[in-house]
RNA sequence: GCGCCCGUAGCUCAGCUGGAUAGAGCAACGGCCUUCUAAGCCGUUGGUCGCAGGUUCGAGUCCUGCCGGGCGCGCCA
């Protein structure tokens, strides 16, 4: 039974695989039925197409709420009334009248203010199930995306240390969006902007050597601003393994001419005063120049040398770590080549052109506040040197000249600001800022034993995502990640991610599947058959109010996924999961499957198949094993 | 001060691009294992959808103004 990721994406490559199933789902039926029925009263002069602008409007078919008012519903008749000079419950009556027949459909009824109700038959749901196992891992997947091309940029954190659990969430999150769109018929490009030019980079840089000085046995101030997790003493012991004393230099020379440091931030008292004899400079300023005598003690290609041993070391971390938690891409694009390609300058000549830079103060201006953003900015600082952002104009630029239809980034909060000047770069550089939904990320806040988890960089005990990993596996974190609305602040209870019960969301969705793989391991040993192509005309032995109920949410599946793509929300997914979960325990407890009436163990055992199929195709979306046994 | 996000049961959150009587899990209380895994199921309790107006056949959902919480407003990235 295929159903592993690595099945249904090929990552080896950017090939693309259509996988999608082969009929229109329960909703999309319906949904022809009543647009059929609207053509009708069209040609009848029933309804005037001119009098709603654009057309007569796409009839929309929802789920009802409450099993006595149907299966589906469409307001259709309510919605059109006013144009069409008709009292709502009138017009619904004509297009009740106007429906096409169905066998699928065993009445339908008028209520309320003047909805549709269509209550299906049996044979209906029992047709579903025996597609969900003719179609398997390819049930609910679709082909709306029509194999358009999207670019999805996630993480993108800077090399310059690991990954922690802030970035675990936009992991999570893009990881789980991308695989959706795949799923919805579009051919996506994941993508890591790899922050690897800029002064950032600079202090790591400086920060290592530092370091790899202080193991030669030199002894230093290590700078406040300078990184000061373990992983910077791992890579100068690496590179002290591996190199010896090679690019040791005296500290006389390396601070010399040096200005002052200010405290570092873990150099605080208990009142978190700087300490008495602590130095009280600018921090900033002092970093800055400790980095310029890198360069110039070093030389350009020992400094490179160092500078690309700290990008790699820790590029090659976080790499390792995506691809542990499930997060594949198809390319690590790398800022400096925007430079190098000269992306960059042809993007401010672009802008240029366009009349929206000036200068002012030694530095080159892009004019944003006409485009929307609160104010100007700079893009070439009076240094020379260009900044972050007009290196991302260049990189959205270059975005849309790939061809990529739409483009997705996925940024933590923290960021929001971000938007309107880069979205004012597109338009001045006459794209179409539309293309481009920037989708925030709000943070995650961890708790354990019912207390948040404090997290500072000051005394380096951030969370890291590797850590939670480890303390909670990936199964839980992924899922847990993506349960919430991305616009939600997240409270993540590790002790409740940790365990092993109902309560744990994670659990309960893998138990229903675990359960399936019993119940048919329990089959085999007794001897019965379990075939699954066979014997599809017993379904219609089900009939139990809680076998309706579990093949009525097996039918959703579709319709979830494609709302959970199209609207970016994975959430609606592990709810789905958590719903088909609950349908598959109770209807668990109620009956038992492995009956001694063939036709109606049979059917059981097909209908528990189709849960499995469903439980195993939506796990593995959202990057969750699908356990067989627990 | 300005901008963005959030405010729904004691807690954590859903609520499908405006629909019918606002839902789930946890917590609390009470039941169900000689029967395919009790990591499960069933029942009970619990709400002025932050507040006040507005839009319409209809508002938790859209608009305006307040209140409360988070984040952001660098020639950093």
């Amino acid at each position: 039974m295929p159903a592993s990721p690595s099945e249904l994406f090929d990552r080896s490559g950017n090939t693309y695989k259509p996988l999608c199933a082969r009929q229109d789902s329960m909703k999309q039926q319906i949904q022809g039925l009543v647009r059929a029925a609207l053509e009708q009263l069209v040609a009848q002069a029933v309804l005037d197409p001119a009098a709603f602008g654009e057309g007569l409007p796409e009839p929309q078919i929802e789920r009802t709420r409450d099993d006595s008012h149907g299966d589906f519903a469409t307001n259709a008749a309510m919605v059109l009334a006013k144009r069409a000079h008709s009292k709502p419950r009138e017009l619904a009556e004509r297009i009740v009248a106007a429906l096409p027949a169905s066998a699928f459909i065993d009445r339908i009824e008028i209520a309320g203010p003047g909805f549709i109700n269509f209550y299906l038959a049996a044979d209906a749901f029992h047709a579903q199930v025996a597609e969900i196992i003719a179609e398997g891992p390819a049930f609910g997947r679709s082909q709306i995306g029509a194999g358009k091309r999207v670019q999805i940029e996630f993480v993108s954190a800077n090399p310059t240390g690991p990954l922690h659990v802030g970035h675990g969430r936009g992991a999570a999150y893009g990881a789980v969006v991308a695989d959706l769109l795949a799923a919805v018929g579009y051919d996506v490009h994941r993508e890591y902007y790899v922050n690897d030019a800029g002064r950032q980079m600079d202090i790591l840089c400086t920060s290592v050597w530092l370091r790899y000085l202080e193991l030669c046995g030199e002894s230093l101030r290590f700078p406040a601003n300078g990184y000061r997790g373990d992983y910077v003493w791992d890579i100068a012991a690496s590179l002290h393994r591996e190199h010896g004393d090679d690019y040791r230099i005296s500290v006389d020379q390396v601070f010399a001419a040096i200005p002052e440091d200010a405290a570092a931030a873990d150099e605080l008292d208990a009142e978190g005063q700087p300490l008495p004899d602590a130095p009280l400079g600018n921090k900033e300023d002092h970093i800055d120049a400790l980095i310029a005598n890198s360069k110039r003690l070093l030389g350009d290609n020992r400094y490179r040398f160092m500078f690309e041993l700290g990008l790699n070391s820790i590029l090659d971390d976080i790499r390792q770590d995506l691809a542990e938690f499930g997060a594949h891409y198809q390319e690590w694009y790398s800022e400096r080549t925007l430079t190098e390609s000269g992306a960059v300058n042809r993007a401010l000549e672009r802008l240029r052109e366009a009349g929206h830079v000036f200068e002012q103060a030694g530095a080159l201006w892009f004019r944003s506040s006409a485009f929307g953003d609160e104010k100007d900015r700079v893009l070439v600082r009076e240094n020379g040197q260009t900044t972050y952002f007009a290196s991302d104009i260049a990189y959205h630029m270059d975005k849309l000249e790939r061809g990529f239809e739409r483009v997705i980034d996925v940024w933590g909060a923290d960021h929001h600001g971000y938007v309107p000047r880069v979205k004012a770069a597109l338009t001045a550089l006459g794209d179409d800022a539309d293309r481009l939904d920037v989708l925030l990320v709000q943070f995650a806040v961890l708790y354990r034993g019912g207390h948040k988890v404090q997290m500072s960089t000051r005394s380096g005990e951030f969370v890291t995502l590797r850590q939670l990993r480890k303390e909670v596996g990936r199964d839980a974190a992924r899922f847990f990640y993506v349960m919430r609305r991305c616009e939600q602040h997240m409270d993540f209870d590790l002790d409740l991610a940790k365990s092993q019960s109902a309560d744990n969301p994670v659990y309960y969705c893998q138990y229903a599947h675990a359960r399936i793989q019993s119940v048919l391991r329990q089959a085999a040993d007794r001897g019965i058959l379990v075939e699954p192509s066979s014997g599809i005309n017993n379904l219609n032995q089900l009939s139990e109010p809680h076998e309706l109920a579990l093949m009525k949410t097996l039918s959703r599946y579709p319709e979830v996924l494609e709302s959970a793509a199209l609207g970016h929300e994975p959430h609606l997914l592990t709810t789905y999961l958590r719903e088909l979960a609950n349908d598959l325990h109770t209807y668990y407890n109620a009956h038992p499957f492995l009956v001694d009436h063939d036709a109606l163990r049979d059917a059981r055992i097909k209908l528990i198949l189709a849960t499995r199929q469903v439980l195993k195709n939506g796990l593995a979306l959202i990057g969750v094993s699908a356990p067989d046994q627990m």
